[in-house]
DNA sequence: CGACGCATTGATTGGATTCAACTAAGGTGG
DNA sequence: CCACCTTAGTTGAATCCAATCAATGCGTCG
């Protein structure tokens, strides 16, 4: 099994040769890394490269002018930062290091080439920003509809079954190392709400969130509070 | 000025060729009509073709199993419901006719092909599909973090944009043709609280909303409570 | 005309925020 | 090495925004 993680991700849904894959593993030469709460790209910038995270969590965010944040993705090994920056030029958006990471900067023609040359690459890095999208959508859901418990239950759940998909956690539970002020502005939650609502998760023994620690006591009780639907990850061979 | 909304949608922001408008055109022949309240497209349809609005107001759309319904984003002329199903195959969410709806279906190999042949129409068409992204993005925000009237004073400035766009409103406002409860639906509140807080807007002579007409009192004020920028929109020549 | 959909308004409830205090853990420097 | 400080988590009380429940008005359409 690759060490890559974006070779681990894409395998979830793509046959990739191994000359494809090493293909991609050339394109991650270039590697830098930034420390916790500095920022990997700032709104907007109008990068040369397109980041791809190899090691550590980022988040994608947006501030408003009186201070609050929302964060609009977590980012996790394998995801790109910023694989839409050579069409749109400036990001309206910036990324934050929630942990110390490891980033490869990856030549946007570098990218070009590797889609002209193999078609299966090309599929695979398209149905990454797709499931994208659809993360997104997932995510106006719970903002918009979702009661804090539901929400916070249904952020679980999806990132439970991301991290798996690049091989960082297993079946009980998976390290979230971020404050509650962070799963805050994730949810468009007060911090103080969150504790209380982790709190109420923990009562009704559903999920343990300690330490940076996630521990899912009940994966189906979690999944019926969140009312969770794994459909939008894409994951099914196709 | 071309009569195709798709093609009146991509001027803003490349430039095309007459031929390269005629074969856009070309694309859509195959015209359907659906009627106000009916389905395009069903969560969990593997449509054969890819569904682009002609004419009426469409709304991406998911609901929850008790019954609460979040929009996801509204789909005007010259928008395309499911770009990304060749790659993806199941829809994970539906799309509704808001209004009465003119909608072209587009064989995916006729999509395929245009892009081969013309890579400005596929540089076009990926900027309005990285600009959908960037607007759910920018929905994430406003479910999180804004109040109802910051909402949808925020929802207002971006229809209106939109909607000029493609060449369907002025300066003065734009025809919003929904009921309030398709307007809570797409903001995250309910009908009766968009009502109290449309009544608010109205009362502090930022926007009047009746009659299926949004009348923009003061554009600049309303921008300023939805705190307003538009860069997400990706609107400057490149 | 009566039925229905939609808009409007009032009264009440409830979920989340705000403000504030306090604890626990970790890091730093005298 | 321990006093001190900072950061994060926890809990209580008061407040507030939006939801809920409910009633009414109004126009349209069969």
């Amino acid at each position: 099994m690759s060490n890559n993680p974006l070779v681990r991700k894409l395998l979830n849904l793509a046959r990739l040769t191994p000359e494809e894959q090493a293909h991609l593993d050339g394109l991650l030469d270039n590697v830098h890394s930034t420390a916790r709460g500095r920022n990997i790209i700032a709104e907007g910038d109008r990068p040369d490269f397109v980041h791809l995270i190899l090691k550590g969590w980022a988040a994608r965010y947006k501030d408003l002018s009186d201070g609050r944040r929302q964060i609009l993705a977590f980012l996790l090994p394998g995801d790109f930062c910023d694989l839409h920056v050579p069409i749109l030029k400036e990001m309206d958006h910036g990324i934050n290091a929630v942990t110390d990471c490891l980033v490869a900067y990856v030549r946007t023609e570098a990218i070009d080439e590797a889609i002209d040359r193999y078609p299966r690459i090309a599929r695979a890095l398209w149905w990454g920003t797709l499931v994208d999208e659809a993360v997104l959508r997932s995510w106006i859901v719970n903002t918009g509809r979702r009661d804090a418990r539901e929400r916070l239950a249904h952020l679980f759940c999806e990132l439970h079954i991301r991290m798996r998909m690049v091989g960082l956690a297993g079946d009980g539970g998976f390290n979230l190392p971020m404050t509650q002020e962070t799963l805050g502005d994730a949810a468009g939650l007060t911090a103080v709400h969150v504790n209380r609502t982790l709190k109420q998760l923990r009562e009704e023994g559903a999920v343990e969130v300690s330490k940076q620690e996630v521990n899912v006591l009940d994966p189906e009780r979690l999944r019926k509070i969140a009312g969770f639907n794994p459909n939008y990850l894409h994951l099914e061979p196709r």
